[in-house]
DNA sequence: GTTGGCACTCTAGAGGTTGGAGTGCTATCT
DNA sequence: AGATAGCACTCCAACCTCTAGAGTGCCAAC
């Protein structure tokens, strides 16, 4: 990639063939974009271009359409991601700012951004590992059955059942709860693991195998992948753009469904590049067989970096306007950080 | 409808269009099906199912499809549902066994049904409205802000947040935990609401706004629809599905997304017919357009028709294997029901 | 380095044709 | 009266063939 008007031309290619969703040819270019040469001078870059593989034809004599590696270049030429509208902000605001609960709002912000971007979005919630605690919470449900609930400052509520091989003491429990609280409230998760190996001496050694039950469940909550969840929406739109890729729908849909796999190639993307508000994988980028033809977009929030609380992102066909949905992608990850307590 | 013959006939056609997704003819009819008769016989049967309303051609000269109503009547006319077999038993309940929260059983339980029918499954979480309450809790978060946390029999956890205009005071609150707690465990929802109002009561009249808005924070979250949550599973199939019906993908989708239709759709669907195990809605039977080609059967769980504590079922293609798919229902539905606490 | 010209390639789409599956009807058989 | 064989008719789906058009690559000229 030598010549600068290549850049331009590459860019030029990107953008008709996400409008157009068909191969595009040097005649065409010149007309829409004024390049100010003539098609054969494209068509020479054209052939340098496809030489460096940045572009391709699905057949002889039929235009070009940006390769994985062209999306790349492309995506990674854009410098300043554009703000969006002041009505689109304010109609975020309101939105965002109506929800009643952590569920609710990270509900709101999938579908926000859905429909922003006209793709699959999705949400991690907060994961418990890089939350903050706020109150750890004994009760009781039968004589020898205890729940376990977990509250983070950022509203998330995990629950966890621990089965005593005696009956529960009230006064043991309230004396319990309030120095396991003493003693995480308000730490991330890692250094509330450290403090709570050392709730268990504080109390006399008959009522140890209970406290250590507790206490190892409530580590085990926080240390675990089990916990981390996902929400998802705007799968309906991956119908539309059916029309052009349908061979695709099924393979990504059984992608969405395998939240793990999900889960992984976001935490992947943001800590690949942790200086950077946006991680984007275009096709084969995502490593996975069923997302080759799939870009993500996706961006931490609550956090810069790798002290983002969560992940969250945008599925769509590598043929998608990469300026605007990165744009979405960044505003709703800051809007969902604004609106997250702690 | 009146010959026996004729029922039969319909019956095949249902079978044989389910198998080969192909308009069926006559001959082919007599050929798969020992029916004794000639093809000439059986073009006067179909002339009168026709008539009837219950098959259709899509064009002159081609072989017959069932209608909604011919569906309808096929399914009415499945007496007995088959059970499924021993391995398949002791699958499903190992599996359900193995979850250890609600959240993981249901996860467990749609993925299971997804699974088992290969198409769209969807199960509710147990209703508020009619689960039994086992335990509210009542946890300070900042000194002005309190989580109410509901914890129901069946294992389900609501949380609300309750701001006050003064300092919570601990003892009054482990007061009004215990008072309310004493009220309301145990019991229904209903009758728990009912209880409730009564709380405030016996409290002097300097606490009372904080209290009233607790209960009443309380009675919203036992009554309101917000609090009604779905989760999804096979997706994916749809896909499978999609090389006949590819039209239809996207409106299936969509509706999918709108929980609240949904949501209404199966409480419905099972309050239209107490009396019955299943509930089956058959394309136009749904109201609902994007459902114009799709059948869903559902079933309560937890608790004999009206008793049920929520629904699950299942939404695939009007053209789809009702025996089996009815049968999985059930079963999923029963096993659910059993390994669900309360 | 750019451009015009030109021969070449390939696809998408428009007719045109045909085989086969299926129907409805009528006359006949039981 | 119901079942059947025969027959003429219909219509789609699949397969050809053909062509227009868009696009390319290359070469010679600017």
């Amino acid at each position: 990639m030598t010549s600068d008007r290549r850049l331009q031309v590459l860019g030029a290619i990107v953008q008709d063939y996400v409008r157009s969703r068909e191969p595009v040819g040097s005649r065409n270019l010149v007309d829409r974009h004024n390049l100010g040469v003539s098609p054969a001078t494209i068509r020479n870059d054209m052939a340098a271009l496809e030489d460096e593989g940045y572009i391709a034809q699905p057949h002889t004599s039929a235009g070009r359409i940006p390769t994985d590696k062209g999306y790349r270049m492309f995506v990674d030429q854009i410098s300043e991601v554009k703000p969006l509208s002041g009505p689109e902000r304010r109609a975020i605001t309101e939105l965002l700012g109506g929800a009643v609960d952590l569920d609710e709002l990270l509900e709101r912000t999938v579908r926000l951004l859905a429909h922003l971007t006209q793709q699959v979005a999705v949400v991690q919630y907060p994961s418990l590992r890089r939350s903050a605690l706020q109150h750890v919470e004994l009760v009781p449900t039968t004589p020898r059955r205890l729940m376990v609930v977990i509250i983070t400052s950022n509203g998330r509520v995990a629950q966890r059942i621990v089965e005593s091989t005696q009956d529960l003491d009230e006064v043991l429990l309230a004396e319990l709860r309030a120095r396991i609280n003493a003693e995480v409230a308000g730490l991330g998760a890692i250094k509330a693991r450290q403090r709570l190996g050392l709730v268990a001496e504080a109390f006399p050694p008959l009522d140890r195998p209970l406290i250590t039950a507790i206490v190892q469940t409530i580590d085990e909550t926080l240390s675990e992948d089990v916990e981390e969840r996902i929400v998802m929406a705007g799968t309906a739109n991956l119908a539309r753009s059916d029309l052009d890729f349908p061979r695709t729908i099924g393979p990504v849909l059984e992608a969405l469904e395998e939240q793990m796999v999900l889960l992984r190639l976001l935490t992947e993307m943001v800590d690949d590049t942790p200086d950077q508000p946006l991680a984007v994988r275009i096709g084969w980028e995502t490593h996975h067989e069923n997302l080759a033809e799939t870009a993500v977009i996706a961006s931490g929030y609550g956090g810069q970096g790798p002290q983002a609380v969560g992940q969250l992102g945008v599925l769509g066909p590598t043929r998608m306007d990469y300026p605007t949905t990165m744009a979405s992608v960044r505003a709703v990850a800051r809007y969902l950080s604004r609106f997250m307590n702690g």
